[in-house]
DNA sequence: TTATAGATTGCCT
DNA sequence: GGCAATCTATAAT
């Protein structure tokens, strides 16, 4: 049997969303393999005219930049790929697969192009207002539809209405409507396994989950 | 200028 | 489990 959605998850509950800070630009200021495990069981989260909306984030992936052959980077700076050459702690958004657009953010310092991929979160705040972002009519009530809002980083954008237009290069820990924060939720668990979907260097393990997360994408996690 | 692969998702059998 | 959708960046003519 799987154990009951949010139970071991939502830990912490809801936190006055007025005593959420962002992450500072230091945080970001470090090899994506390490801040991508770190970020597993941050809040992912979105100031909007409807409230806050967003969730834990329970799944990443680290691209270490010009030298990682399955990185945007890889073909060196370019004006869709700019922001990840830039300052740490800034969103780099771009459109895949002509459907969906994906979500990082810069890591290290100018002239570095590493970066972490969200590839989803456990949604917390808004499901009603990310819920319609998705085109689901229904408030989803069971795991198995909670799950359709934010795992996979093409659904993750969508539920937070993310678009390249309206958020590449966003400064994701200043005063944006977008920012990650931390409220003392420690990920129990954290594994590294290789990428998703990518076929350079898909044999290095650098996504990180939340071990045993229900809302982490796929069918099943690897332990 | 044309071709092709892509850090995905959802619908079909 | 297979594959079409749909568009963009980049490689190939």
């Amino acid at each position: 049997m799987r154990a009951e959605v949010g139970a071991g998850h939502q830990v912490t509950g809801l936190v006055d969303s007025s005593t959420l800070k962002p992450l500072p630009r230091r945080f970001y200021d470090r090899d994506p393999r390490r801040v991508a495990p770190d970020l597993l069981g941050k809040l992912l989260l979105r100031r909007t005219t409807a409230g806050l909306i967003g969730g834990r984030i329970v799944e990443t992936e680290a691209y270490l930049g010009e030298n990682d052959p399955a990185a945007h980077a890889a073909a060196g700076r370019t004006a869709r790929n700019e922001v990840l050459f830039g300052p740490p702690g800034y969103a780099y958004v771009y459109f895949i697969y002509g459907n969906h657009y994906c979500l990082n953010v810069s890591c290290l310092p100018e002239g570095n192009a590493g970066c972490v991929l969200f590839r989803a979160f456990e949604p917390l705040h808004g499901i009603g207002e990310m819920s319609k972002n998705r085109g689901l009519i229904e408030l989803p009530q069971r795991p198995a539809t909670l799950r359709m809002l934010a795992s996979g980083p093409g659904r993750l954008c969508e539920a937070l209405a993310i678009t390249r237009v309206s958020d590449n290069g966003k400064d994701l820990t200043g005063a944006s409507d977008l920012f990650i924060a931390d409220d003392g939720f420690a990920a129990p668990k954290v594994a590294a396994t290789p990428r998703v979907g990518i076929t350079k260097a898909a044999s290095e393990r650098l996504r990180y989950v939340i071990v045993g997360n229900p809302f982490v994408s796929g069918k099943r996690v690897r332990s």
